[in-house]
DNA sequence: GTGGTCTAGACCACA
DNA sequence: GTGGTCTAGACCACA
């Protein structure tokens, strides 16, 4: 399910803390499920046990995961608000984005349809 | 003119070609136009030579300006095409971010809002 | 009776053998009562076997109980002042603790009134 | 200035955290003051830089410093507040430890006691 | 030079 | 078994 790119620019850590949220927010995984564990998620991702543990942290830390040592990591029954409190800077994001577009020349149609693109290609709409 | 914000997040090379671009893009120079020199860049902008070169050297490639040695730096005459073809990825980045948010929960009117805040701050829009 | 809190960052194990003190401190139990049995308290706690026979070999080694092998784990007499003694090093902790407070800006007054709080909540007061 | 005990339970990270936050408390570091980078501290401290790295890391997220690849790492503006929010916790910590020594027999005298231990110990007191 | 990321692998307390 | 910390050392983009 999990899905990394390890040539891409962002850390493989942060794509990691991304798809899992999607997993929470897509209702795949629901509150107190238990994430597999940090040494599981390295071999099924081939990736470095350091790498993924840092994820976890980053997770724990937002408050969308809980993790006990020895026990494992636990969906947190905040999961969803940290979720969506944790992307609320993305938005920010796509209006800088978008502001520098205009200035060089994009029109506001644009910008709109690139929205509309991600729109049509999201699949899980109807389970939100 | 040129507003570079040192504590971004943004390397403060992109942010030099993202002013320089709007510089272009808006009117305020025009083709065979001279940049300052890199020198003289980096002692305005209070940043290292080495990132004002590396700014110079990005748009020299995307074929926005042209520099030839001990001349200077000059607005190429394909300047504003090329500065829209490389924009071009900045579609697909917003159209990748919304597509997270969308995932995440936010719905598609929120991230039209973020486009049409970008749009009502654009300051130029008469310019263009 | 015992209560475990299993989010809490302080160890399962040392959240039992806090509990068993305050059972004694309190005189819930007295010298010579038995205590459950590791098995009898892990199923009680839904907690792992290890872990509660971590909290009672602590106990046994700080003098608050004896365990006699293949009969079960006793109030040891000396239980009250062993418990006390263990106790004095959390009082060293609070003390480094406000330490750093005031470095950073924490008042006495603010220190003090988190003890009046603690005592406030304190419902076995009239009991010792 | 800094003194990590590399013995003690506290992870050094979190060590070298404290030891910041004091010299900001203190006004030894002031806004915009510049840190060691983090293999001048890994040197000084004989700590790994990965260690050092994570300590800030946890200061950058907290919003103590702010640090930009490349330059370097920089007291925040917002240093002070952020210290003293995140010390916030320190003191439910008191009042938690504090509840469970007044179970277990100690007055409340003997807890505002350790407090004035603390305070006389408090050689920046005029400082502040 | 600077910080950021990652791997490899060890060791620890905890359950 | 689990997560948490740490070391050693590489490589990267950025200034």
């Amino acid at each position: 399910m999990l899905v990394i790119d390890k040539i891409s620019r962002t850390p493989i850590y942060e794509q990691i803390v991304t798809n899992i949220e999607r997993e929470i927010a897509t209702g795949l995984m629901v509150e107190n499920d238990k994430l597999p564990s940090v040494r599981e998620l390295s071999v099924l991702l081939d990736a470095n046990p350091n790498t993924v543990q840092k994820a976890f942290t980053e997770l724990d830390r937002a408050g969308i995961v809980v993790s006990s040592p020895g026990k494992g990591c636990y969906v947190a029954p905040t999961a969803r608000e940290a979720i969506r409190a944790r992307s609320q800077c993305k938005l920010d994001e796509i209006t800088a984005i978008a502001r520098d577009l205009l200035y060089v020349g994009f029109t506001k149609q644009e910008l709109l349809a690139a929205i509309e693109r991600a729109d049509s290609e999201n699949t899980f709409k109807n389970i939100k």
